[in-house]
Parts: C-alpha cells; structure tokens; sequence
DNA sequence: GTCTATATAAGGATAGAC
DNA sequence: GTCTATCCTTATATAGAC
C-alpha cells in the first residue's frame, strides 16, 4: 500500500501545469494553491524550481519507459509497437489539441530559456528515439533504423504541433493513417526479418 | 528614403527576441536596453506588452507575404514553388536549430499561456497553409490541396522542432531531400495539369 | 518623443515558529 | 513536515519633467 506523499504531490501537480501552461508560466503559488499547501512548505522539498523541474523530466522519464515496456511486453510485432507510439495522438487527441506534445513543448520552451536542464528535456525525445530505433531494426531496417526513428519523431511532433495550432481532428486522424501506411511499407521493403530484441 | 522610427525599431528588436528568448521571458526592460532607449519611453508608443506582441505578428504577417508573393514573381512552376517553402529548413537551418520555427513556437507558447492573440499567431501559419493549398491546386490537387498543404506544413514543423532538440544537420538534410522526392511524387500522381493563378 | 522617477504586483527564496 | 512572515528582485505600468 502506497502512501502519497506531498513530495509526489508536488512533482504530479507540476507536470500537469509545466503541460498545459508551461513551465516558466507556472508559479509555486499556482502549484501550493492547486493541492492545498503553503509556498513556504514548498522549500522543504524542492530548494529551487529548477529542482523541481528535474523531478518532473524525471518522473516523464519513468512514465514512457514503463509505456514502452508495457508495448513491449504486450504487442507481437514491431510493427504494431511502431503503430502503439503513432496511436498517441489519437489516444491523447484532446490534450494534443489543447496543449500541444508534452516533451516537444517543453524541449522547445527550454530552449528558449537557455535552460540548464535542456538535455534532461531532449533525455525523453532520446528515449522515443531509441526505442523506435529497435524496433525499426527488428523490423529489419538496421542500416537505416536511427533515421526512420527520428524520421517517424518528426512526422507526429509536426501533426502535434498543427493539432494544437488547427484543432483538426479530421488532420490528425488522415495523418495517422497516412503514418501507419508508412510503417507496413517499411515493414515490406527488403531486408526484413530480423526480429531479435534490441 | 525611408525613416526608421523608434516604434519601427521597436518591433524589429521584440520580433527578434520573442524568436529567441520566448515572449514571455522577454521583458521590455530587454527590449529596451537592445535599442538604448528607456522603459518608460515604450508606453508612448505601445500601452501595453500584448499591442507589441500584436504589432510583431503584423510584421511577421508582412514579411512572410512578401517572401511568398517573391516565390510567385521569381519561380516558374508550383512544384519549384514549393520546394522553396521546404528549403526555408536548409536556408534559416542554423537559426532553426537555436530557436526552432519562428511560427510554431509562438503559436506554441501562446497556446499555453492561453493569451489572447493566439489567432494572430495561428494566421501565419494560415498564410503558409493557404498559400501551399494554391499551389497544390496548380499541381492540378485540387481535390485534396488543403491536406497536402496541411501535411507538408506539418512535416516542416516536425523537421524544425527536431532539429532545434537534435543539433543534427544531417537530419535536416536528409529530411528536406525526401520531402523534395514527396513534392515530385505529388506532381507526377494523374489528375495533373491546372495551372491557373489562385 | 524621450527621459527620470515611482507605483504596484508577482515570483522566487529564506527564517523561524509550531 | 507544515505554517506564517518577510526579503529581494524583476516586471508591467504610470506620472510628470524636459
């Protein structure tokens, strides 16, 4: 039985709001307010918001291992993994349209801001990255798995993106679609067959 | 012989660092300092930090018609059109992977601080998207220019924000390559030959 | 049109009582 | 571990002299 405690509070109520209204946007105040606690209590967590900041990345970090680990545990063939992680921006449409994808947003904020824990931000784009990556070569496309993963990491930051922007459910479905296609024409080319874990 | 204005100015220096630095995290003291001027001088030409956030979409808004009705005058054909739209990737490639799209950005950051001239900032990438639909129509795609051109302005926001998180030139490149190969693929598929003005 | 104050508010951070 | 009170800095914005 797993106690919560305020520290996961903190970091659980962070991620939501460094989401839907940014990082620099988001005040202790806001977060103290949002579950009921004093600012001054705050720093018996976190010396600083950057520390918390870490702690989200973090906590992001955990949260798409386990959910890749889930679609590696659970789905047959690389190509229905490859299909899982393009299913996002259905499964999260309505979040997607109203606050665009959560690392690419932040990883862009970031960048901005010239901030410290940029990498830890782009830690998460690597780990997409290098997951694709593997199943792409499972999928027996070793000799050009990294750039396929990147390749499919660009196509659904982009229709994220234009989600946000458009509020077009009818875009994102077409993509989505369109997205799928590609990866059973990967799976068709030569040089298919491999399947080994990575 | 045109004048520079201090109000010219100071639009030209916000539009540079709200690129750079993020809207939020630019303050007029910022600004300011840019162009040696005081604080309290910026009140006589703008009440307030949105009606020069509003001021620099306008300008953005000018500029980018301007770069497009440039492609109409100087390039032959809508595929060649359009290919300088995807070179936009390879020609502002060192800015983009500093400070990522311009557009998307802002649009992004907008988003989440839910401010209101989120519209203002969705109208440029409603610029491109209409610009790209026409020509996808003098490809003769008029049955699905508005996805095509959607599409393609999606792909680029994905290249963009990838290259601002990765560094990686290669990826631009290689990107921008497929991206020309797409547009060919586009031109060649039957239903071809209008070539009438939008 | 530009400047020098100055008002006012908000945010990050600290100290110390409980 | 949580609270209140307070400090410090920064930011938007205003008032009024030049």
């Amino acid at each position: 039985m797993k106690e919560v405690t305020t520290r996961d509070q903190i970091v659980a109520v962070a991620d939501q709001m460094f989401y839907q209204q940014g990082y620099e946007n988001t005040s202790f105040a806001d977060i103290a307010n949002a579950i009921g606690i004093s600012r001054g209590n705050f720093y018996y967590h976190f010396k600083t918001k950057d520390d918390i900041l870490e702690a989200v990345i973090d906590r992001r970090l955990q949260d798409r291992k386990d959910m890749v680990a889930q679609w590696d545990a659970d789905e047959e063939s690389p190509e229905i993994r490859i299909c899982k992680f393009i299913d996002i921006l259905i499964v999260n449409g309505e979040k997607i349209k109203k606050f665009g994808c959560p690392i690419g947003t932040l990883s862009s904020e970031l960048a901005k801001l010239n901030h410290p824990n940029q990498d830890g931000a782009n830690a998460l784009f690597g780990l997409f990255q290098a997951w694709l990556r593997c199943q792409f070569v499972a999928l027996g496309r070793e000799d050009d798995a990294d750039y396929l993963a990147a390749h499919l990491l660009a196509r659904s930051q982009g229709v994220a993106m234009l989600a946000n922007a458009f509020q077009d459910d009818e875009f994102i479905r077409r993509e989505v679609e369109q997205m799928h296609g590609w990866v059973a024409a990967q799976a068709a080319l030569p040089g298919r067959g491999a399947t080994g874990n990575c």
